[in-house]
RNA sequence: AGACCCAUGGUGUAAUGGUAGCACUCCGGAUUUUGGUUCCGUCAGUCUAGGUUCGAGUCCUAGUGGGUCUACCA
């Protein structure tokens, strides 16, 4: 056997999760003659992060692996919470986020004729009864996990009764809240969702699409389920805490006799230094820790977008963190990872000076300007080179210079030799400094003319190379430099302790003045680059025409700094 | 307390009764005109106790630990 065919066997086994393996069973069975339709069910009262962008992926990418598709469905049943507005953000999400659903959109209030007539079948079945109880006697006689709840002495009335009841809920003639529909299950049942669940209440409320045509609202699990059925998904993927959810759904399916919609539940994706809950991320919002929702703190799709990260690593690094059932918590440095390698292969690379410190390059004639050729992206050299002006005066970082380096530091200290990228090889002859502050404010050099980048003749080894720009020809910009938002992997696991105590204070810090390589003058919003040796960058659209301003999506990894702190 | 779900290196995820593998992180090394990238390497794992079996991470039982469930929200 040769080392080819070797190597074929081997890759033969792809690894499969727990949803395409049901999946693989049901095609290999024939169920559904084999096809497969998946949904990705929001509702439009809020903001997708990057917990739903798991979920559209599991969803979109499920169906695709296996030649389906999957429909985007609202759950719109609340008309008190749900807007419009929300509705063209989501799509716009997840079109960015790379999926198409394409003709296939839907709302769970097109089907609110259907449900109606769902629910006189289950009275007329004797499975489904109006309750004029209070809310209060009804969490009552719901009973408690271990004790089993009460029959309301409502629950026997006759079909006739409990059909002229629920047609004159639909006619308007009760008051909000007055009475309600309940499913006549089981009030004993392990399963608290059995007990009798609440199928349709009475709610005066503008709907954002069926506006005031209906007075009743049916409740979730009253539309989710069938919402399924009637889409004929084949495979419902949600989230665990549905879990308790599922026999109520078979109930209603199996009494209505529709299409078995199966659903599976995996484990929802947790990642550290992050949280979810739509409650505190609002608050964040509301009380100015953050600018919006899309601030690029934020763990929001809109928040992501602004940060300048990929929706391809998003989607790489949904899939990287894997599905399955059990609790689980995803380090950030998966997502960072993700990123950083998507940006390596397609960002091009410029200079930029955060912190600049002038440099003197005493032997170059002053007033001489060099246009240096430098390449665009080493990863792929079809992206390219640029020109950059070299000049007398020039910048470089301040954490580039020390007055004392250790013998580790390979940058610019007294009597070293330091590579400026795509440049010269210059020697550091001396510096100034502040004579009240002790801090330097100008190092002088002289350069090797024979070290010219792509000619170079000198023989000199220089072993650290920095990122500079022109002073005479740099541009200026602002740079916000944003870091994770809380200080704690869980800032919302503990008991004790607000998740606001774990707010990072540091988490934007602003340069106001950097300076910028001058071929950056054109860069135009959501623009991407890595500033050499910094990190990547985005335009952020709050730059103007007077005014870049760039944000920083992630910093390279950083050795150097890793070794400073041991 | 009851029902249900879950349990593999630091993290996440494979192995579907037959050699515990992959990725991220960490650490070390090589290369490098980015202390980036790339490449190589090290460390490190089946919750516990019984049982079934020639053989158990996998099947069974019990325990332990974690999670979920008692909205006219979704």
């Amino acid at each position: 056997m040769n080392d080819l065919s070797k190597k074929e066997d081997n890759k033969e086994k792809e690894s499969l999760n727990f949803i395409e393996q049901i999946i693989e069973e049901d095609i290999r069975t024939g169920k559904h003659g084999g096809r497969v339709l998946t949904r990705f069910p929001p509702e439009p009262n809020g903001y997708l992060h990057i917990g739903h962008a798991k979920a559209i992926c599991v969803n979109f990418e499920a169906a695709a692996k296996y030649g389906g598709k999957t429909n985007l469905r609202f759950d719109d049943t609340n008309p008190t919470t749900e807007e419009t507005e929300y509705v063209e953000n989501i799509k716009n999400d997840i079109r960015w986020l790379g999926f198409d659903w394409e003709d296939r959109e839907f709302y769970a209030s097109d089907y609110f004729g259907q449900l109606y007539e769902f629910a006189i079948q289950l009275i007329e079945k004797g499975l489904a009864y109006v309750d004029d109880s209070t809310p209060e006697e009804i969490a009552a006689m719901k009973g408690t996990p271990t004790t089993p709840g009460k029959e309301s002495p409502y629950r026997n009335r006759s079909v006739e009764e409990n059909l002229g009841l629920f047609q004159r809920m639909r006619a308007g003639e009760f008051p909000d809240g007055a009475r309600v529909l309940r499913a006549r299950i089981d009030m004993a049942s392990d399963n608290m969702h059995m007990r009798d669940p609440i199928m349709y209440r009475i709610k005066r409320d503008h709907h954002h699409r069926t506006g005031d045509e209906w007075c009743i609202y049916p409740m979730y699990d009253f539309a989710h389920g069938q919402s399924d059925s009637i889409e004929t998904i084949t495979h419902s993927l949600c989230s665990l805490e549905f879990i308790h959810h599922r026999p109520l759904y078979n109930w209603f399916i199996e009494k209505l006799e529709i299409f078995p919609s199966r659903q599976i539940e995996f484990a929802r994706m947790n990642v550290s230094y992050m949280i979810t809950s739509k409650r505190r991320l609002l608050k964040l919002v509301k009380e100015g820790y953050v600018s919006g929702w899309d601030d690029p703190r934020m763990p929001t799709l809109s928040g992501m977008r602004r940060r300048g990260y990929p929706p391809a690593a998003i989607r790489t690094f949904c899939d990287k963190a894997g599905v399955a059932k059990r609790d689980n918590l995803i380090e950030i440095s998966l997502l960072e990872f993700c990123v950083r390698d998507e940006l390596n292969r397609t960002d091009p690379r410029v200079m930029a000076v955060l912190n600049p410190l002038k440099v003197v390059v005493t032997n170059y004639p002053e007033g001489k300007v060099e246009h240096m050729e430098v390449e665009n992206n080493p990863e792929d050299e079809s992206m390219g080179t640029r020109t950059m002006p070299f000049s007398r005066e020039l910048y470089i970082e301040r954490d580039d210079f020390m007055e004392d380096p250790p013998k580790k530091y390979f940058r610019m200290g007294p009597g070293r030799d330091v590579r400026l990228k795509g440049a010269y090889i210059l020697r550091c002859e001396g510096f100034e400094k502040d004579p009240e502050t002790g801090a330097v404010t100008e190092v002088h050099c002289t350069y090797y003319p024979d070290s010219k980048s792509g000619e170079d003749t000198s023989g000199i080894k220089a072993k650290g190379t920095l990122h500079w720009v022109s002073a005479p020809h740099a541009k200026e910009a602002e740079v916000r430099l944003y870091d994770r938002l809380f200080t704690d992997p869980q800032p919302d696991a503990h008991e004790d302790k607000d998740y606001l105590e774990f707010f990072n204070e540091n988490s934007l810090e602003v340069v106001e003045k950097a300076y910028i390589e001058p071929s950056l003058a054109e860069a135009r919003a959501d623009d991407r680059f890595q500033f050499l040796r910094l990190g990547y960058f985005c335009v952020d659209s709050d730059s103007t025409e007077e005014k870049l301003i760039f944000n920083r999506t992630v910093t390279l990894k950083d050795t150097w700094a890793k070794m400073q702190k041991k």
